[in-house]
DNA sequence: CTCCTGTGCT
DNA sequence: AGCACGGGAG
């Protein structure tokens, strides 16, 4: 029962990511590698129109990672805003830091040394490469794990995600020539994001739906494992949010009763607090108030 | 493996 | 009202 694996035509794709790009403003020329580290933080799990203007701000604001260096965290915090997650904003400012201070702030080019900075892993390291310097480099996400599973392997979807295997996958679909190499990296996602989605692949308007295995196929479901889904409502993630969100609206340092009115269940909410604080997200003043971290 | 947010679609 | 969604860290 071996699955039929299909090359997929690398030029086909570039010109039809040359052609149908969507022009977002991390994708403009010019754009630094600082540019593209901080959308592509944002990006980790926020989608593109929620990151856009939130994305645009920062870039005003904060140029360069030594300008985001300089900033206390509780402003980085402020203009994260609802990106959700907002350690990664907390990652983003201290990797900012070090770049400014040993990487002469200049975001790095090179995997490895991408790897070392916080908040930065296989995915963000390889986009960076890939998008703001134009290397070769197999970038891989859901979306590109769900086009390689369909078009080379002809199944429904990705299965759980298999980090060796899934950038192994990629690596050979590359071309060797750095610059077609990036482009088809990032042509592979704007597929995957646009065109060859979960739930309503639109495989008429499709580039490579030819060279599609999963056409060839008949489109097969999806017959894997189901993944798991997260909840949100009710979670400690939700309190936190709640939480974060009282400090975010305020200048300085507030009273517990202004956090206890948030959510109902005091165990919870104080088990929320504790991980905040522990996470470096609030401070607690000398009088017991609290606030955003840097801000009293 | 589990945890971390907030939205937009249905 | 309920559900789907996702990269990095521990």
């Amino acid at each position: 029962m071996e699955t039929a694996s299909h090359a997929l035509p690398a030029l086909e794709l570039v010109d039809w990511f040359d052609a149908a790009a969507r022009p977002l403003p991390w994708r403009a020329p010019g754009i630094t590698g600082w540019g593209v580290l901080v959308s592509e933080t944002m990006l980790q799990q926020t989608p593109v129109n929620r990151v856009r203007p939130i994305w645009e701000e920062w870039m005003q604001r904060w140029p360069r990672p030594s300008d985001l260096a300089a900033a206390p965290q509780a402003e980085v915090l402020r203009a994260w805003g609802k990106l959700g997650y907002p350690r990664r904003a907390l990652r983003l400012h201290e990797a900012a830091g070090a770049i400014a201070d040993q990487h002469g702030d200049v975001v790095p080019a090179d995997v490895d040394t991408l790897l070392a900075l916080p908040g930065v892993g296989t995915y963000t390291a390889r986009a960076v490469t890939a998008f703001a310097y134009g290397k070769r480099a197999p970038v891989v996400d859901t979306n590109v794990r769900r086009v390689v599973a369909r078009a080379v392997h002809g199944a429904g979807d990705a299965g759980p995600p298999s980090p060796k295997r899934d950038l192994a996958d990629v690596d050979a679909l590359l071309p060797e020539d750095d610059a077609t190499a990036a482009k088809l990296s990032a042509a592979l996602m704007e597929l995957g994001q646009t065109v060859c989605t979960v739930r309503s692949p639109a495989c008429d308007s499709c580039p490579v739906a030819a060279d599609c295995a999963w056409q060839h196929a008949g489109r097969p479901a999806y017959d894997g494992p189901a993944k798991k889904v997260q909840k949100f409502a009710g979670t400690d993630r939700q309190v936190r949010g709640k939480l974060l969100d009282v400090l975010r609206g305020t200048d300085g340092p507030v009273p517990r009763a202004a956090l206890d009115a948030v959510w109902s269940d005091a165990g919870q909410r104080d088990r929320c607090l504790d991980s905040l604080l522990v996470d470096g997200l609030i401070e607690q003043t000398d009088d017991g108030r609290f606030a955003l971290p840097g801000e009293h």
